[in-house]
DNA sequence: CCATTTGCCTAAAACCCTTAGGAAAATGCA
DNA sequence: TGCATTTTCCTAAGGGTTTTAGGCAAATGG
């Protein structure tokens, strides 16, 4: 019987397609297992089990992250770096519905410190060599702009702001704004 | 036989309960009987099938979210309010893990339309009257304030900001800051 | 008090996860 | 090349969740 030349590299990348197709939380063994027309017990060779695949799709997802912002951020510096990210943030989980769910699969702590997602951070961080911020305030700023890509991405994707004006472009390009005149402007603690 | 005295109403309540025990996505229709001590096939007279069950939790946090949040924006304005919305969205979340999770799960158009979401949405949109911002930059803000509030918890909540200093009460509060004087100052279109 | 409705049950089919052990294909070393 | 070893995939099987169909007994109400 011909071999299908399973491998965990591949089995991982075809359960990023298959999230970004039907759903994170519909990616399964089994589909996977059908995607290559093979027995599920056989994956088990490749896989420990089915968090182990959930955990490597988000480890795939959050490098590819990585690596667009870093190519994005490469020669920009203030509001230029900040719109490139955020370009590419949006553009991502728009593109890869799946993948950017993936991305937010919650990991274990040594897990998460062996991911692209520190590197993700430390892009985050280096948008900000543009602003005059001194510790803590500049993890403060960090913490913000993680929290409004993310919230702004993830209520988005979520159908949130849908069928309203003014269209989410338009409030995406002037959030923004606010956010590099909030940089350039961070309020001393009262 | 006695009769358990089953009801949706109180199905969904043990099925939040169990959320915030256990997760949201471990909730199951299965486990949900099994704290009634009832078998799985006698909740079906009750709920439609296992996304009902979840679809009904969501809107029951999201009910008990917007009841919170109303309660706490009464008679406050400006920074005050803001400082009270942001601190009951993140108590929450805090204290109902799972029931937040399932507040954050995708409702179909119409199911949101109708759930106490947009009560939230107007609420968050109260505490903009304190600021000066008109048509459509207060939408923006809308946006963003639900943004951030929405992606600081998601992220605290997966673990993003412990262990690591300064700690997330202070960004949480300098963020809160940070937003207050944005709205004070909220560019115009460059 | 009996008829009807309601509530919970058993049974069963379909799907997913996971482990154990076997056979054939690929590999590598003499 | 030939044979032992490793790798890859398979069958088999146990256990869990979802959902539908049909039945009996408890509550309800005229």
């Amino acid at each position: 019987m011909a071999r299908a030349g399973l491998t965990t590299e591949r089995l991982v990348r075809a359960g990023a397609e298959l999230a970004d197709e039907v759903g994170f939380d519909q990616v399964t063994v089994s589909a996977v297992a059908r995607r290559f027309d093979v027995k599920v017990a056989s994956l088990y060779s490749h896989l420990r089990n089915s968090q182990d695949l959930k955990t490597r799709i988000a480890l795939l997802a959050l490098a590819e992250l990585a690596d667009r912002a870093a190519e994005a951020l490469a020669g920009r510096s203030g509001k230029d770096a900040l719109g490139a990210f955020a370009h590419v943030y949006r553009d991502y989980a728009r593109a890869h519905p799946g993948r950017y769910a993936a991305a937010r699969h919650p990991l274990d702590a040594e897990t998460a410190a062996g991911s692209a997602g520190v590197r993700i951070a430390q892009l985050t961080r280096a948008i900000l060599r543009g602003y005059d911020l001194t510790e803590p305030d500049q993890t403060h700023a960090v913490r913000l702009l993680g929290s409004v890509f993310h919230g702004y991405v993830s209520l988005e994707t979520a159908g949130g702001f849908s069928h309203s004006a003014p269209d989410s472009q338009e409030s995406w390009t002037r959030i923004l704004d606010a956010l590099d005149s909030l940089l350039r402007n961070w309020p001393a603690q009262p």
